[in-house]
DNA sequence: CGAGATTCATGTGAAGTATACCTTTAGGCTTAA
DNA sequence: AAGCCTAAAGGTATACTTCACATGAATCTCGTA
């Protein structure tokens, strides 16, 4: 029961949060006194919007057509249809770079699928996870958990034995007596960190299950993913494959072309705003989700200004804010450890130009735990968390041998200037650094 | 001069520990017959 | 006697620590030309 809570409580924060990211509430948007709040409101809701439908540009927005992705599409849906008539489905592995639209149409042919299997009540499920989610499915524990869950199941975060949360699953899926359908968004993540028994286990299932059946579609945002696999789990997970190539430039301007004319009134988006926001994303290998993100800020960031139209200029200082709520959001989330690791990185690599090594950072981190009164991690756990933040992309480290001096981890930061200020304030006020 | 040994600072794997949480069980208390 | 509550016991996952060994090129050493 109190962990319930707990979850609610979490959640309620994290939409809070994030609706402050995304500029539905913003922090200086507050005016004067209380007595011109209410004009302030009044005045909010006769101004003309810029938007005319401002879902259309969200991250979660579900379009009725894809646009350049019919063929996969087609092959998806061929690959999974068996299970309309009861059968188990070949598993399904698909790859391709962020923002190619892997997971937009998967969604869409589970939602059509879900349609059709309700009209005829045909025994079906689905179960869509995204292993990247810390704290959610970062192991075989919680991620079994987790789909257990969605069955219905109540399980605590910790205290059963891994077995007996498998038993848990079995039991949920054999009463069900469905076929389903488990959808894992970046799984390269989650093996990278539990390993590939998990898979290999989750494909075994169907041999023990006499009733339910489970069909696993794998997302991979990495290629070579596939190889590092034991060749059994290789072998069974990719049945089928689907590989996703990036847009290219003129692609993504049909898709802001159409999402924008959904999204923005008449002369909302100026001339040649679409063709560069096209290309800035074209340039970052073809992500069409960040494309979409940055027309939307630009369009936030022109509103809020009072503009009759989005320009160039605010798809300029939309490109910066962009790339900081993005960081900001993984960072905000993180343990204070974490933070604190980072802070120092930062603080580092913003007082000299020349690498920095794991000793300097543990160094200047242990200062900082002192000055904070936090108990100090060991070394050894400071190594594995820059080995995650290289993974999360937020920094750049290479082990390298510096011969008689040692061996290392020559870490950067992959931030640019301006975020990088940002985030460190933002981290001394999370540490609370005066 | 060059091959091999040495060295340093830290990477990395394995095992151990603390903490938070779970279920089960046993004992004590209350209640109703 | 049955039912309910509580606390203790016994168990697990996770984050972290401790210990011990692995790494790999710059540097050192020493034999040789």
């Amino acid at each position: 029961m109190r962990y319930v809570f707990h979850n609610l409580l979490n959640l309620l924060s994290k939409c809070l949060y994030t609706s402050i990211s995304r500029g539905i509430l913003q922090k200086g948007d507050c005016v004067g006194s209380d007595d011109s709040l209410g004009a302030y409101f009044e005045g909010f809701l006769n101004k003309k919007s810029l938007f005319k439908n401002k879902k259309v540009l969200l991250s979660n927005y579900c379009p009725d057509t894809i646009e350049y992705r019919e063929e996969h599409m087609r092959s998806v849906a061929q690959v999974l249809a068996p299970v309309l008539k009861g059968d188990k489905p070949s598993n399904l592995f698909i790859y391709g770079k962020t923002g190619t639209g892997k997971t937009l149409v998967v969604q869409h042919t589970r939602a059509e699928l879900e349609r059709v299997a309700q009209a005829r009540s045909l025994p079906l499920k689905f179960v869509y996870l995204n292993c990247k989610l810390k704290r959610v499915a970062d192991t075989e524990y919680r991620l079994i958990a987790e789909i257990a869950r969605h069955l219905g199941k109540t399980i605590p975060p910790t205290g059963l034995p891994t077995d007996e949360v498998y038993n848990i699953f079995y039991r949920a899926l054999e009463h069900l007596d469905y076929v389903l359908l488990l959808i894992l968004d970046e799984v390269d993540q989650l093996v990278g960190k539990a390993g590939d028994e998990l898979l290999y286990n989750l494909t075994r299932i169907n041999s023990t299950l006499e009733h339910a059946q489970v069909s696993l579609v794998g997302i991979s945002n990495d290629v070579r993913f596939i190889d590092y696999l034991d060749p059994r789990v290789k072998s069974s997970l990719s049945e089928e494959e689907v590989v996703f190539s990036p847009y290219n430039a003129l692609q993504l301007q049909g898709i802001l072309n159409t999402r924008a004319r959904l999204a923005f009134t008449t002369h909302g988006v100026g001339e040649g705003v679409i063709p560069k926001c096209a290309a800035i994303a074209a340039r970052e290998h073809g992500d069409a989700r960040r494309a979409i993100e940055l027309l939307r800020v630009a369009g936030e960031l022109a509103e809020r200004e009072n503009h009759e139209q989005v320009t160039l200029e605010h798809l300029n200082s939309a490109e910066h804010t962009i790339e900081r709520d993005r960081v900001v959001d993984l960072i905000k989330t993180q343990p204070l450890q974490y933070q604190a690791t980072l802070y120092a990185i930062l603080s580092l690599s913003e007082r000299r130009d020349s690498a920095i090594f794991t000793g300097d950072i543990y160094d200047y981190y242990s200062t900082l735990c002192a000055h904070t009164h936090m108990r100090p991690l060991t070394q050894r756990r400071i190594s594995d968390i820059l080995a995650e933040f290289d993974m999360s992309g937020v920094i750049t480290a290479k082990i390298i041998s510096k011969g008689r001096y040692g061996r290392t981890r020559e870490v950067s930061v992959s931030l640019p200037q301006k975020t990088h200020h940002k985030i460190k304030q933002l981290l001394s006020e999370a540490l609370n650094l005066s």
